[in-house]
RNA sequence: GCGGUAUUGGUGAAGUGGUAACACGGUAGAUUGUGGCUCUAUUAUGCGUGGGUUCGAUUCCCACAUACCGCCCCA
């Protein structure tokens, strides 16, 4: 047996319609606010991730899905859509337009150890917004986060936020935890000493020492933000609590992407078993990539949902998506012409029609109806077809009921 | 990338160095045009894949694959 490459996902049944169920309503929820659905390229030229996502990165560091292509250009499967989305909105010029909100959703790819809810290939819901520097309209984008998961049907959720300051603020503060970590090291895990090289401020995150007293008493980012930064992150906090978005600081949240500024945000669930992907949606501000990439000074935020770990949370939680239940049975008792021709006008009617096609007997035929439980079951046999009507049976009531061919969908829209 | 646990049918699973319980589900019949209950029959020449040891392996050994847990990291 060929079995799927590991990290990749099958999703059927009920998993596989609260994934579309999920989708669909994110989509909708997001036209709501005025966002639009954009489409970017699964793979992109390698350097895009490595300048966009940061160098410094585990993700472009040693979980890139990279490959040369058939003429040697270094490619990779997007393993996030922030860069690209940047990138597309550079390459088409889209800030013509003064401000300019996407949503978007698809696969990306990381080369992980997999573990549950976490994939090498997996499914990002999403939104990038340009061009707005505003603390209410983070706040906004925050909420609506917050909002589609909660309106899912996901209780519990919380929303924890810090701010990691302009450049100048994030630099020094940077700084500081050297000076402070430094003569410490010692007492720190082996991870942490490698960190202090890579990216210091993920030690703040570390969980073999994060009941260390060095990090409780490490210097707090919210210290070494300027004026304007502290005052943004302030004005944000009011503006979460007028949006009713219940919040938490947390002041090692710090996220693994090179780009972000001032606000960072993850939403997490907190009933769940599912350890380190209960972490469901993160994101924050990235003031300065658009620069990076495109030397134009343009403000933007987004946020992520991974959507396996959100329908692996709904599972958790209970949570059913609207079920689509057929609406007739059309019980074929030998008579294929004449039920395929009332099948076919039933759902062009826009009933939900389902019938059997394997000739079973009317036995296993109504076996079947238990299952689908239909409101109604249209039986075709012998009789009905010489006499070019349909018994219609009540599935609630059990009552038959004689119904003449050309009376049948105004007889079914009547009931 | 590191450490650990696991892998038996459509599903949940028991089991043993000598040839796969049980339950659910599926199919057919009892019941030739009215079901959901009940009863009966049937449903893995095969126990993740490939090697090895053995008279003989699903059971022991090795490698690989995959899943899950912890670390790393992240959605």
């Amino acid at each position: 047996m060929i079995q799927k490459p590991k990290g990749t996902l099958d999703l059927y049944g009920l998993e596989g319609k609260t994934y579309e169920y999920v989708l669909s309503y994110m989509s909708s929820f997001l036209n709501m606010y005025n966002y639009n659905y954009v489409k970017i390229p699964t793979f992109e030229t390698s350097e895009l991730y490595k300048r966009g996502v940061g160098e410094s990165s585990d993700i472009v560091n040693k979980e890139m899905y990279d490959f040369l292509d058939k003429s040697d250009r270094s490619m990779t499967l997007r393993p996030e859509f922030t860069a690209g989305v940047v990138r597309m909105f550079l390459e088409n010029k889209l800030y013509s337009k003064e401000t300019n909100k996407f949503y978007y959703y698809g696969s990306a790819f990381r080369y992980e150890r997999p573990q549950s809810g976490r994939y090498r290939e997996f499914t990002q819901f999403g939104v990038e917004a340009f061009g707005i520097k505003n603390p209410y309209f983070d706040a906004e984008v925050i909420s609506i986060a917050y909002k589609m998961l909660t309106d899912l049907g996901l209780k519990d959720l919380v929303v924890q936020i810090n701010s990691l300051g302009d450049n100048s603020s994030r630099e020094a503060y940077k700084n500081a935890l050297r000076e402070y970590f430094k003569p410490k090291l010692d007492n720190l895990c082996e991870d942490c000493k490698n960190r202090f090289n890579t990216n210091v401020l993920r030690i703040l995150d570390c969980k073999v020492d994060k009941d260390n007293e060095i990090l409780k008493n490490a210097p707090k980012t919210l210290n070494y933000l300027s004026e304007e930064s502290k005052e943004y992150f302030d004005i944000l906090k009011t503006a979460l609590n007028v949006l009713e978005v219940p919040f938490e600081e947390n002041t090692s949240l710090v996220r693994g992407l090179d780009y972000y500024t001032d606000t960072v945000f993850e939403i997490v669930y907190k009933d769940s078993n599912l350890g380190n992907a209960s972490v469901v949606c993160g994101g924050g501000r990235y003031d300065n990539l658009v620069n990076e990439l495109g030397k134009i000074n343009i403000p933007a935020i987004g946020f992520s949902i991974g959507v396996e770990r959100l329908v692996l949370l709904l599972n958790e939680a209970n949570v059913k998506p609207i079920d689509n239940k057929v609406d007739i049975y059309v019980m074929n008792l030998g008579q294929d012409k004449y039920a395929y021709e009332i099948v076919d006008m039933l759902r062009n009617s826009g009933f939900i029609t389902e019938t059997d096609y394997l000739n079973k007997s009317m036995k296993a035929q109504f076996k079947l109806v238990d299952d689908l439980n239909p409101d109604y079951i249209l039986i075709i046999g012998e009789d009905e077809a010489k006499g070019n009507y349909v018994t219609v049976k009540d599935n609630l009531t059990k009552e038959n009921k004689k119904v003449e061919f050309d009376e049948l969908i105004e007889y079914l829209s009547m009931i």
